[in-house]
DNA sequence: TGAAGATGTGTTAAAATTTTACATAGAGAA
DNA sequence: TTCTCTATGTAAAATTTTAACACATCTTCA
């Protein structure tokens, strides 16, 4: 009810740039301004839109404004990587440890985890933050040099780290993927991660969204055996998912 | 005369990325509110800022990462911390390694930190992302638990990670301070974090804004001899001054 | 199932901000 | 000088936002 709403109101401020409360008044006469404000509000914490006297507007306005590019990198497949969020998040069962790696899809993953009691581990800073909005959910960061590209932390030392720590499942995304290349990465330091992580978990689910696939990245961080479970979107090419499935990996 | 002020404005805004007419009032205080108004105005028809209400916005600001919660808090005493912010940033030289914490004033340290060949180390999940938009700062995070209230992580591990690492120069701030009960926080974690981090570095400099002073928290982690400088805004009563001079202590 | 708490909503008053309207001062031009 | 135009200041009016409370509904857990 609530949420439907508010992402009506994001949709048709993204479509118009700006809205004005009055304007929102009209649209949904069923509600009073009052909790149109209060959708506003929530809407500028997620940090979607922003609002100025008078009402809102979106951040893809103001940033046509200005010209500058988007960052690309989380506007594109938002929709993918929710539904794979989503999917993701329902595999999660409670009392459970986890580890999520720092990528975009892991960032939506995030926001759709369950506030139940769980223990996460994550090398993704934005990733952290969100994870901290959930009350129930002990997070811990793992500590590193800063990848300024995507706001991930790695280290040499994070494999003696790991020798007190246990988790027993992984969700891990890739930022690239073919069958002969595996699974790969854009960063040494992060493939190495990656692999220690994948070594430490009892499962690890992979999420890749379909454009990710044809690509190859120069560190390769698993190969398709390595993987338990492929979550995707409904683009995933029948033949890959053919190659998966004979492997007796899950792809969902 | 005009222009002049508005282009002022316009950097300033950049530079802080939101400020409100307060703020803007203060740093031009002989204009009125209404001129400062006018100047928005102009700069929003110049498609260079954003007014919302109370004050204007930076179209930079709006593109960057989403909307923390984290900002709410971050609202109080923000004049004074910026203050402080700024005196700290010029404490720090060239190809230099040094400390920060989690806290807010951190937080504002972090935007105010010069853009230079440094190398930092922050238990601050926000204060690492701030910096991570510094093309030539280093960037290293610090793992372990992350505290919900305060986005900053402590580790009983730290010790040993320590081990291999090193900076100069420690700036870290406080929750609370009494002359008996030195300087302290909420966490014992926390607190054995920045002992650690007042043992490595070669100097401490303590951010406190005066609002802290006759508070207690349940953890002390320095007292007044173990820090170097105390970094503090126009409100630290006089008498506490004298205190710290007496030792040597650098106030400013 | 029912009590306790969380969540969503509406109403109204209070607070804050912005706009409007008008007055004034100073700079430059005729 | 005097006129006019722009920049600015002041204060009231209009508008918007926030805060406070009440109430219904939905969860959840014993």
């Amino acid at each position: 009810m609530k949420r439907e709403r508010i992402e009506e109101i994001a949709e048709l401020l993204d479509k118009r740039g700006k809205l004005t409360l009055e304007q929102l008044d009209e649209q949904f006469p069923n509600v009073s301004q009052m909790t149109l404000r209060r959708d506003l509000f929530q809407l500028e914490q997620e940090g979607r839109i922003i609002r100025v006297r008078g009402g809102a507007m979106s951040v893809k306005e103001v940033q046509k404004v200005s010209g500058e590019p988007y960052t690309k990198k989380t506007t594109i497949h938002t929709d993918e990587k929710i539904k794979i969020a989503q999917k993701a998040a329902s595999l999660i069962d409670e009392n459970c440890s986890l580890f999520i790696d720092g990528g975009t899809t892991a960032m939506y993953l995030a926001k759709e985890m369950p506030d139940r009691n769980l223990h996460v581990f994550t090398n993704g800073l934005a990733v952290a933050i969100e994870l901290s909005q959930k009350k129930n959910l002990h997070v811990t960061m793992l500590g590193g040099q800063v990848m300024k590209d995507n706001l991930s932390t790695a280290s040499p030392v994070a494999k003696a780290y790991f020798d007190n720590t246990n988790f027993e499942l992984a969700i891990i995304s890739a930022s690239a993927f073919t069958p002969e290349n595996g699974f790969s990465c854009g960063a040494q330091i992060e493939a190495d991660l990656l692999k220690l992580v994948r070594a430490k978990a009892k499962a690890t689910y992979m999420m890749l969204d379909s454009s990710k696939i044809g690509k190859i990245m120069p560190y390769t961080f698993a190969h398709i055996d390595d993987i338990d479970v492929l979550i995707t979107d409904d683009n995933f090419p029948a033949d890959l998912k053919e190659l998966f499935t004979q492997r007796d990996i899950v792809v969902m």
